[in-house]
DNA sequence: GTCTATAGCCCGATAGAC
DNA sequence: GTCTATCGGGCTATAGAC
């Protein structure tokens, strides 16, 4: 849908990734361009060379976000038969993301809220959530999962995830979410399943 | 615990709820103490009288509001007698709040989080969510509620309310939160209860 | 294309009259 | 206690050398 390429090049990238750091630090309106020089290495004239200003790099680094997201969750989903397993696949890119890439999970979750421009996608609209949305609406036709309103059972599933998601990166979670992601998993699971668990 | 109190003076109430209306608004950093008199009514010097700086103004904001939901919390549990009442009655609040009050209840979920100071409270460790906590643990105990770590039996629960909550006041919902109040306090109440609902 | 230097603006906090 | 006026600092975005 989106024109964006994953792997700009290099120098766009490391103005973006260094953003996306600083802002998820600081916020965007705490962090100054010159901030953004340091880290990224490269100059206040390439850095507006590159974006109009600083909100519009913002929107890139939301959309390079979104995108690689996006990218990561379709290939979680090979080999997934079943709305559960898909949402599981879900599930575990979200733990697993906000273990390795915490910045980029907190940036996708909260940063990109400061962000107040009308043109920015809503994260529950994007590619990524709408398929989830696809997903459970698939669990309901099929009878996995109850009957209701797909977005609000969507939103239930990952209402859990991401909830259990922001607070281990707010450091309030202390184990790593590998070692409870069964239980998360489970939980988010019971909240739209269709049958009663076996027990 | 805390010696605050929810009424405090006029001036000062008046500062505190315009200065979290604009908070909500354009974010802590996007908000210029000129703007806060604006909307108050109360001068740059009063203001400076009553609050250190900015960011202790801001602090209060946020414990003035976590001391106005506990409160109301605490009214709402009158009455309710099994974990799945008062859950349930967290729920309504909540969504409530979401509808009557929503700057007070956007600035709760996240516009606090900009505040970043180390001396603030997370959310999930104010009272009315230790509580929420304390109601689930009692519930695993007396078996309403499915066994398990009953802090991430608590987190469930309110990520399913709290996502909901989130995604109202963004206005993604569109639903006042009361029409589907039912669906979602099912989904909440199905991720953490003991038994399989009766159909 | 890439850099440094700086113009121009706005903000937080204070000083001092009333 | 409450006000207005203002200072000093730091920011974004641009101008202009290389």
């Amino acid at each position: 849908m989106q024109k964006r390429h994953i792997n700009p090049p290099k120098k766009i990238d490391l103005v973006i990734r260094a953003a996306r750091k600083l802002f998820v630090e600081k916020g965007f309106r705490g962090v100054a361009i010159p901030e953004i020089v340091k880290e990224s290495g490269v100059s206040v004239g390439a850095i507006y060379l590159h974006f109009d200003n600083k909100e519009k790099l913002a929107q890139t680094v939301y959309q390079y976000t979104l995108d690689q997201f996006t990218e990561q969750f379709s290939e979680c989903l090979a080999g997934r038969e079943t709305a559960q397993d898909k949402l599981s696949a879900f599930a575990e890119l979200v733990f697993e993301l906000t273990e390795e890439d915490p910045d980029m999970m907190e940036f996708m979750l909260s940063a990109c809220k400061e962000i107040r421009s009308h043109l920015i996608i809503p994260l529950c609209t994007s590619d990524a959530f709408t398929e989830v949305q696809q997903i459970v609406k698939r669990g309901i036709t099929s009878g996995d999962i109850k009957a209701g309103n797909y977005f609000l059972t969507a939103i239930s599933y990952t209402g859990v995830i991401l909830r259990a998601a922001d607070l281990r990166l707010q450091g309030i979670i202390e184990q790593p979410l590998h070692d409870i992601s069964a239980e998360l998993i489970d939980n988010a699971w019971s909240s739209i399943s269709a049958a009663p668990l076996p027990s």
